[in-house]
RNA sequence: GCUCUCGUCGUCUAGUGGCCCAGGACGGCAGGUUCUCAUCCUGCAAAUCAGGGGUUCAAAUCCCCUCGAGAGCACCA
């Protein structure tokens, strides 16, 4: 059985790079008939940000990333908070000093500090300098209450080789890798004998991460061999960049998913988005649903090249899902996107007008505002046109029939009566209207406001 | 600094030895439709396939070197 893992710290909000992990396993598990997990890894106590876990799951929520096992679900290989699985840690964690694998280290971070200084300054890497690697009263010090860790024994200069599903092997020398803190001094894992024992204990076919971690591998890949535990296939994900490259962060980009909600982005079109950074449709399509894309993926045809993440193109992604939508389901999301502030049924007769006019959510307010409330500025002074909006006045209070293409009509034809050229009188019965040089079609607009109301706006004038 | 990864239009990408004087999409530009905007339609520009050497009848695709970019190097994940 296939199953992957999204593996979620609770240190902030949800970051939108955790979503486009999260999608591809999620998108993997579904096309195997697997099982998607989440799991918490809250082993930072220092970091930990209340509320960080709730936000992770409604934001998996809003994309509709349901998992099949998590802490709020529960499953088979609970519980799936590691903050609650400190016994079992500190059990494997003692399995590997036995056998030789790790050992204890009593080094205060003060020494800890000097050594990596002292590296840095001669131009080494800074690491451990396995000062209690081969330290014999280990057992002694342990009675003593003095406080340790546990540190992983890396092998001296050994070939470690992982293989990566997208990159394939990867060769590393031993002598380059750390004697990684395994077990701290606080009783809490590190990541890395975490998420081992955690993906085995789970079950975990494969495990999908950043590629920020290819680095730290080969002591994942150690973990495993030592315990003797099969290998679940590595997948590291492209990072989403910057447009000058770095790591996607909060100074360059839009990171948070709440951001994207507040614009009115479709969470649909967002993860459509998402699944072509990296990834291609097999027929060359930009457009796709969830259910196709899980139909095609494969870890195997994503790129190793670091997407820079181009909002002008979610842009234009969301406008195409706003397009095809239904008009019902429309309304809905934009009654519900101002917080129902404004009339549903007005909201539904709008909708036909404005849904090829806007890409997100939030331009639906700008453009319609009018049809809620009296214009409080001209974007253009026609206090000039008096003359014509008086015309136009007699001409809409004779009219009997109050429909868009009667309106129009008649308008064409005052403005042919009173010869002016068809732009310039529909610019200024539209700013008289909804005070603006941009808006929905107006003979449309004028139907659904009114015959009153537009009279109305029109007197105001003059 | 050291280690690892990556390098096709501005951006996302197709491409796995001949179908490629490199295709699509976003964006840009020009035009058409139109009461504005948008949609829609048509067209254009845009990549010496990072550079240089090989291998081959034939290379974006295979090999080598160089350069560039990114990531990692915590009792953080």
């Amino acid at each position: 059985m296939i199953k992957t893992r999204a593996a979620i710290s609770p240190t902030g909000y949800p970051h939108i790079g955790t979503i486009y992990q999260a999608l591809f396993d999620y998108a993997f598990a579904k096309r195997h008939k697997g099982k998607f997990i989440v799991r918490i890894e809250d082993t930072d106590q220092a970091r930990l940000v209340k509320d960080a876990e709730k936000k992770v799951f409604s934001a998996l929520d809003w994309f509709r990333l349901e998992e099949d096992e998590s802490p709020r679900k529960g499953g088979p290989n609970g519980p799936y908070r590691q903050s609650e699985r400190l016994d079992i840690y500190k059990k494997y964690a003692q399995e590997l000093v036995e056998k030789g694998n790790a050992y204890y280290c009593f080094c205060s971070k003060e020494r800890l500090d000097e050594v990596r200084k002292k590296l840095q300054a001669e131009g080494k890497i800074p690491m451990y300098d396995k000062h209690c690697r081969n330290s014999k009263d280990q057992k002694l010090k342990i009675k003593t209450g003095e406080p340790y860790v546990v540190r992983l024994k890396v092998p001296e200069n050994k070939k470690i080789v992982v293989k990566d599903e997208i990159r394939g092997e990867i060769e590393f020398n031993s002598s380059e890798v750390d004697d990684q803190i395994l077990l701290k001094s606080d009783g809490f894992p590190t990541y890395f004998l975490a998420v081992v024992v955690d993906d085995h204990l789970m079950e975990v076919t494969h495990m999908v991460r950043g590629e920020e971690w290819l680095p730290s591998s080969p002591k994942i890949a150690l973990l495993y061999d030592f315990f003797g535990w099969e290998k679940p296939y590595f997948i590291h994900t492209p990072i989403i960049r910057n447009p000058d490259k770095s790591k996607f962060s909060k100074r360059q980009g839009h990171t948070n998913v709440s951001w994207y909600q507040e614009q009115g982005y479709l969470p649909e079109a967002i993860l459509n988005y998402l699944a072509l950074m990296g990834w291609s449709h097999p027929e060359g399509k930009e457009i796709f649903s969830r259910e196709e894309f899980i139909r095609l993926f494969d870890f195997k045809d994503i790129h190793a090249v670091g997407p820079i993440f181009d909002l002008t193109k979610l842009e234009w992604m969301n406008g195409e899902y706003i397009r095809k939508a239904k008009i019902s389901n429309l309304k809905f999301l934009i009654f519900n996107f101002y917080n129902k502030k404004y009339s549903e049924e007005l909201i539904g007769k709008t909708v036909p007008l404005i849904q090829e006019r806007i890409k997100k959510l939030s331009d639906y307010l700008p453009l319609c505002e009018f049809f809620f409330q009296k214009p409080e500025k001209y974007e253009v002074d026609i206090s000039e046109k008096k003359v014509m909006l008086q015309k136009v006045a007699e001409t809409i209070s004779a009219l009997a029939d109050w429909k868009a293409d009667v309106i129009g009509e008649k308008m064409q034809e005052s403005a042919k009566n009173l010869g002016i050229k068809n732009s310039e009188f529909f610019m200024t019965l539209r700013v008289a209207i909804t005070g603006k040089k941009i808006s929905p079609p107006l003979n449309e607009s004028m139907e659904i406001l009114g015959k009153k109301e537009c009279l109305k706006r029109i007197k105001n004038i003059m």
